[in-house]
RNA sequence: CGGGGCGUAGCGUAGUGGCUAGCGCGCCUGCUUUGGGAGCAGGAGACCGGGAGUUCGAAUCUCCCCGCCCCGACCA
């Protein structure tokens, strides 16, 4: 039993000036977490315990689902790291450092490395697949801007599982698998969350989902279609446009355009020299950027920005991707800053990508290379045609679902689980094979699923809290029921002890607030703010032999007699 | 890394060249109080983020550094 009187737990009056989002400020005052550095936070009883309430959900349904559980080192050798190049790679946001000898280590940002090593060095025929197993783990990823509190810190809490399997059917079972897992974990913690179609990015692979929990401070964009329940995040979302019929449109024709380096100031002068009726959406925007070093263009519709972080993703293994600068079109005379065209990308060698808004077959209005000059009825397929089509346009809004071309609707969320296929990338980098049943030498191919466990805090935070404080839900509260007991005589406090009590005895946790120097207000307040979710008051009642039994989710409350309190709480438990 | 804001007691803050750095919460002692963050009285607690400078005098002005928050870049 947590008992106040004891508890090493201050809660504060304030909200703590460097908190901003919700579930920060409140765990902050409620007195679950301290700031330590940026992004690096203490736990102190109240949140270890909210903690590893989560943690235990997740341990169960993961051991439910057949996988086992291992435990790597957070502090890892460079060497392993060497193998897939990531030493490298991963940049600045891997923290390193050295021991007494000057050898390198790292804190580990993610541990496929580990998992794959480790199976190579048990496992050697495909009789051992398929094989999933997990770890929950402290990882360390040194972010350039860590934020929100909990939600993206330098420190987090992570449940990471692999699955390894002899070929891709096993691994659409064990990716399955998993999927479901998840599903019940989710909603044994009490959150509200969509899967969505993701991209893989960085770690390759091939399906890929996230389980995104909607609330106003995540840092996700994802689109969900009202009709048919498409999800996506917005890298990921899909764009189905229709090909153009390009027969009745005439002869590519130039134009003088001049001062027109800018999409309004183009579209100006066509209304004006060309009749009313040209809109943005008309004109062909030709976005120069470099990829890895490589100058590439990218077609977007003149209403619409690139968005770099979709076409990134959608490029698939590009480290670096930025805009032109000055520099860049000085080594390159043949663009026409303001007034670039895909008709004459061909010559150039500049590989020419279109979203697939620029959709074959369509017309458009786009520069002509040439100083105030551009052109009209440019054609795709006629005039120009792309090298490939990518997904580049910023997604907006009432955009078309691609499934079923209702309006999608756009929102936030926290991500807090991330399932994807693998393949065979870090199974290959590290000879990870096993024998199949000709032996024959077979490289495995690998899943990876991801929790985030402390982030998981802040998303239920986000979710349940109100304006008075935390919320939690039964399964992760630090208590399932908080006894508050009033008065200054002994009967109140000696009761409440023993309803405690009983209440433990049949194996309900409870926080009980025996605090002889603090005033009800407090008490109250108190109760509110760390968000157990029945709370009982012993006090004032007890001269009708009640208690009074609150929810602190509805604020409904009731008194019921001393006799029936447990049989009550039970109830409102279930 | 770019832009913005901030750093004064455990927490929230006032103080923009002048006297002993002020207030609220919290903490300690005593008395009163005890169903919605109680009252009175007394008290402890601050190298004013650090360093250098300007000045008779610096929390306050200048420069450098460090740290924190927000937006962006970045982010399995």
């Amino acid at each position: 039993m947590l008992k106040m009187s004891t508890l090493f737990l201050r809660t504060l009056r304030d909200d703590p000036a460097d908190a901003e989002v919700t579930s920060h400020r409140l765990l902050v005052r409620a007195g679950y977490i301290r700031r330590i550095a940026a992004g690096i936070y203490s736990w102190l009883p109240l949140g270890v315990i909210t903690l590893r309430n989560i943690e235990n959900v997740v341990r169960q349904e993961m051991d439910a689902a057949g996988f086992q559980e291992v435990h790597f080192p957070a502090l890892l050798p460079r060497e392993a790291y060497e193998t897939t190049n990531r030493w490298e790679e991963y940049g600045p946001s891997l923290f390193r450092l050295q021991d007494r000898k000057g050898g390198d280590y790292l804190l580990g940002p993610t541990h496929e490395e580990m998992f794959t090593l480790m199976v190579k060095s048990e496992y050697s025929s495909y009789k051992d697949l398929p094989l999933s197993i997990y770890q929950i783990q402290t990882k360390y990823r040194d972010e350039a801007r860590p934020r929100s509190g909990i939600i993206r810190g330098r420190e987090f809490v992570m449940k990471d599982s692999y699955s390894f399997d002899i070929d891709n059917a096993g691994l659409d079972v064990s990716y399955q698998k998993h999927r479901d897992a998840y599903i019940s974990c989710f909603n044994r913690l009490g959150l509200k969350y969509n899967i969505v179609k993701a991209v893989s990015g960085a770690m390759g692979g091939s399906k890929s989902e996230e389980f995104l929990a909607p609330c106003d401070t995540g840092e996700d964009t994802y689109v969900l279609c009202p009709s048919c329940g498409y999800a996506a995040n917005v890298e990921a979302m899909v764009t189905k446009v229709p090909a153009g019929d390009p027969s009745g449109v005439p002869a590519l024709e130039e134009l003088d355009t001049p001062n027109t380096p800018t999409i309004d100031s183009l579209v100006a002068i066509m209304n004006e020299k060309f009749g009313a009726g040209h809109s943005a959406a008309d004109t062909l925007k030709n976005i120069m950027l470099v990829a890895d070093g490589k100058p590439i263009a990218v077609l977007v519709p003149g209403d619409r920005e690139v968005d770099l972080k979709r076409l990134q993703e959608n490029l698939g293994g590009v480290h670096e991707l930025r805009v032109f600068e000055e520099a860049d079109f000085a080594k390159h005379p043949q663009l026409v800053k303001g007034y670039i065209g895909p008709q004459d990308a061909a010559k150039s060698g500049i590989t020419v990508y279109a979203d697939p808004r620029v959709a074959p077959g369509t017309s458009w209005i786009s520069g002509a290379n040439k100083k105030d000059r551009h052109a009209r009825f440019v054609v795709n397929g006629r005039d120009f045609t792309p090298d490939a089509y990518i997904e580049a346009a910023e997604v907006r809004a009432g955009d078309a679902c691609p499934e079923c071309n209702t309006e999608v609707i756009i929102d936030r969320a926290i991500e807090i689980g991330h399932i994807f296929q693998l393949g065979q990338k870090y199974a290959q980098a590290l000879d990870l094979t096993v024998l199949d049943n000709n032996g024959k030498s077979q490289v495995v191919t690998m899943g990876s699923y991801g929790i985030g466990v402390s982030r998981a805090v802040a998303a239920i935070a986000e979710q349940t809290s109100d304006a008075i404080g935390l919320n939690w839900p039964v399964e992760i509260a630090p208590a399932k029921v908080h006894i508050v007991a009033t008065g200054k005589e002994d009967l109140p406090f000696d009761t409440a002890l023993k309803l405690g009590e009983d209440l433990e005895a049949i194996g309900i946790s409870v926080m009980l607030d025996d605090r002889r120097d603090a005033s009800a207000g407090v008490k109250f307040k108190d109760a509110e703010l760390i968000g157990n979710p029945i709370i009982v008051v012993v006090g004032k009642a007890l001269a009708d032999g009640n208690v009074e039994v609150r929810v602190r989710s509805s604020g409904e409350k009731q008194e019921v007699t001393l006799g029936h309190a447990v049989a009550k709480i039970t109830e409102l438990l279930k």
